[in-house]
DNA sequence: GCTCATGATTTACC
DNA sequence: GGTAAATCATGAGC
């Protein structure tokens, strides 16, 4: 019924936009020979169109189907669809074409970036690989990485069923309208040129719904990289293992903490297999440069507060080293039965040591004892963190007050204590501390021939390449 | 809930 | 690119 009430405004004088068309202009067109004959014919027409909406349904076919086959129609019919064309549509036309639209563009583009559109290879791997890039994290949090795939998996596959679902509507409801104007061109002004604009706006549309639905998978794969890289920036604290690792590499390095790759690689794999025993995470080389820059600042920024801490692990470091020392000691005797006992020996059990204090005391005993020079391979930097290796002689922990640094004061302690001098610094022992007036790690030369005690077979020889 | 410890990030510098 | 320094943010202990 709209579709006459139309007819009827259109063919009244009144076009579909409400411009008022003139019948004069008609009689330019109706190849009539304006003897009143075609005019009348036209308003027999008109007529019978107005009065169409009172009839019955089979009447109104009747009427349709004899205006169809009137001699007058295909005359009027041309000429109503190029005033149509004149008026109502030409205010529209160029509105309904902006399907270049640069956001659309910007949508694609990033949807490809993210592997949600586009090929499936890789499943958004360059997008897992940038935003572990970004975070520093390795290859090696599997679970995350496949969470993460599986998840964009989700979402391109949504996507792409949605995007199917509405190409198909489109191409569903352009083939309805096209056939319907086609039919509804037979009594109305429709021209190929207005299905041709009608499918047009029909796609334009739907790419406008497309769009949006571009735009929220956008969004939808931001929101899950974000979470994505928000986990990852969740701190977690490291085991307590893994904590000793770095930090008896710390301490028997102190006068040069800075690990190189090849040792930080080390340290990640020995504090791998340490966490995996408890917790079920990694430790990556990025994660140990954090660990040690962190680790520098704040031992330089509060020493005495880390003191303790430095004693413990070098009374660690002492003690392991020792043992060495005692199974080489004993190992030599063994190879060598003449060999006089009044040399520095040691048992097993000298070590079995848990407390800072004990370690210290027996430190002591080795450098003050009567047992003549003992020398702790490798333990160069370790003893510049000892405090009290003779009781009262040592200076105490503090940070110096003055210019002068702590470790030169420890040094100064332990010349004193141990009858050293100053021309000690050839000494392979001895390790200058690093940590300038103005706390800061100068390139402390440590003796290619000192080798940290905690260095073993697999030991990481970076303190000396450094 | 507060405080401290600590892993991660950012910025500037070399 | 590695590092120092500052800062943020979160976990843990109380």
């Amino acid at each position: 019924m709209d579709e006459h009430r139309r007819m009827m405004q259109t063919l009244g004088g009144v076009t579909l936009t409400g411009h008022p068309v003139t019948l004069p202009v008609l009689h330019a067109h109706d190849g009539t020979d304006g003897d009143g004959r075609g005019k009348q014919d036209i308003g027999d027409i008109l007529h019978q169109i107005m009065t169409i909406t009172d009839q019955s349904l089979d009447e109104a076919q009747a009427k349709k189907h004899g205006l169809n086959c009137h001699r007058m129609k295909p005359a009027l019919f041309n000429v109503l669809c190029e005033i149509k064309e004149k008026t109502g549509l030409s205010i529209r036309g160029g509105q309904d074409d902006d399907l270049s639209d640069p956001q659309l563009m910007r949508l694609d583009n990033m949807l490809l970036a993210e592997g949600v559109s586009g090929p499936e290879k890789g499943s958004g791997a360059a997008a897992v690989a940038a935003a572990t890039a970004a975070v520093g994290i390795g290859a090696d949090n599997s679970i995350e990485h496949s969470d993460y795939r599986a998840k964009l998996s989700q979402i391109r596959q949504i996507y792409h069923t949605e995007l199917e679902k509405y190409e198909q509507a489109c191409n569903e409801f352009t083939t309805h309208v096209m056939n319907l104007l086609r039919e509804q061109s037979r009594t109305r002004p429709i021209s190929p040129k207005e299905i041709e604009r009608m499918v047009n706006i029909i796609h334009h549309k739907f790419s406008t719904i497309q769009m949006q639905l571009k735009q929220s998978t956008c969004e939808a794969v931001m929101i899950l990289r974000s979470r994505f890289l928000d986990a990852r920036r969740k701190r977690r604290n490291f085991s307590k293992q893994a904590t000793e690792v770095l930090n008896e590499y710390f301490y028997s390095h102190l006068s040069n903490p800075y690990p190189s790759e090849e040792a930080k690689e080390e340290l990640a794999k020995k504090c791998a297999i340490t966490v995996s025993q408890g917790k079920a995470s990694t430790i990556t080389v990025s994660q140990v440069s954090n660990w040690f820059g962190n680790k520098r600042i704040r031992y330089k920024k509060n020493i005495s507060k880390f003191q303790e801490e430095a004693n413990l692990y070098a009374a660690k470091t002492a003690v392991t080293a020792a043992h060495a020392v005692a199974a080489a000691v004993q190992n030599s005797q063994a190879n060598s039965p003449t060999t006089p006992s009044s040399g520095f020996q040691m048992k097993d059990e000298d070590f079995q040591l848990d407390a800072t204090e004990d370690k210290n005391n027996l430190l002591n005993s080795m450098f003050t004892g009567s047992s003549g020079a003992y020398s702790l391979t490798g333990s160069g930097d370790m003893f510049m963190n000892l405090p009290g290796l003779n009781g009262s002689s040592y200076q105490s922990a503090q940070v110096p007050s003055t210019g002068q640094t702590q470790g030169e004061s420890t040094h100064h302690s332990i010349s004193q204590s141990l009858g050293y001098s100053d021309g000690l610094r050839g000494n392979p022992l001895y390790s200058p501390h690093a940590l300038n007036g103005n706390g800061v790690w100068h390139d402390a030369v440590t003796p290619s021939s000192v080798t940290s005690p905690i260095e073993g077979a697999n030991s990481v020889h970076s303190d000396t390449s450094n």
